[in-house]
DNA sequence: TGGGCGATTGGCT
DNA sequence: GCCAATCGCCCAC
């Protein structure tokens, strides 16, 4: 049974880390993927400038915007899927990244999925969901599972409550992010293989003889 | 309506 | 560590 959806309509502060430990596990005809989630990120609606949600309404976040429990996914940098579960009080349009996670189910299913490097070697297991367009990728997601409800007993995509994490998670600044960089809204179980590496958001570098310093 | 840039990744130096 | 790939969103014009 997946966990239920009144776990899910609570702060999205809260929520978040509570995430960590659950298994996310898909069904398709090629076979079943699941993965344990490591690392989480918090998006805060309104009240966050990192948030696709914070300037209003629009045909992509819209999920956000709904009930908790469905999956927003977007698109990025041209070639990635990144996905979020809705989350959050009624009214308030939420939602928590997947960054990692540990592939417990489907390994064979997840290696071929990711592939392999132009240089053929095999990815170490460690890496196949690490990373939210990695996570992904293991688990055969893309724009049209936008919207799947991941707390029906019989949808294809579940969030499942798996092995708990009972521990305290670590916690520091989300990744990536220029806007409310300095937020320590991203979760993680520590010392856990894979989490993905932390990087700083890195200004696009201006054209030359653009503005001095 | 045009264009800058992104919740990233993998390959190469 | 640096950088290209690649496209759709969204805001400024």
């Amino acid at each position: 049974m997946p966990v239920r959806r009144t776990s899910l309509a609570r702060p999205v502060l809260e929520v978040a880390p509570a995430l960590l430990g659950l298994v996310l596990r898909r069904t398709t005809d090629e076979g079943t993927v699941a993965v344990r989630i490591t690392e989480v990120e918090a998006y805060d609606g309104p009240n966050d400038p990192g948030s696709h949600s914070y300037r209003g309404q629009t045909a992509r976040n819209a999920v956000m915007f709904g009930p908790p429990g469905y999956l927003y996914v977007y698109f990025t940098y041209g070639m990635h899927f990144c996905m979020n579960i809705s989350a959050g009080p009624p009214g308030q349009p939420s939602a928590v990244l997947f960054r990692a996670g540990e592939i417990v189910e489907g390994l064979d299913l997840a290696r071929t999925r990711r592939g392999a490097g132009r240089t053929g070697k095999p990815i170490p297991d460690r890496d196949l969901a690490r990373g939210p367009a990695r996570l992904c990728v293991a688990l055969g997601i893309n724009r049209e599972e936008n919207g799947a409800d991941l707390l029906s007993r019989t949808s294809p995509i579940q969030l499942l409550p798996g092995t708990p994490f009972t521990g305290d998670p670590l916690t520091g600044p989300r990744v990536g992010l220029r806007e409310a960089a300095d937020r320590p809204w991203r979760f993680w179980i520590p010392g856990d293989p894979s989490v993905s590496p932390y990087k700083p958001h890195v200004p696009k570098r201006r054209q030359a003889g653009a503005s001095p310093s």
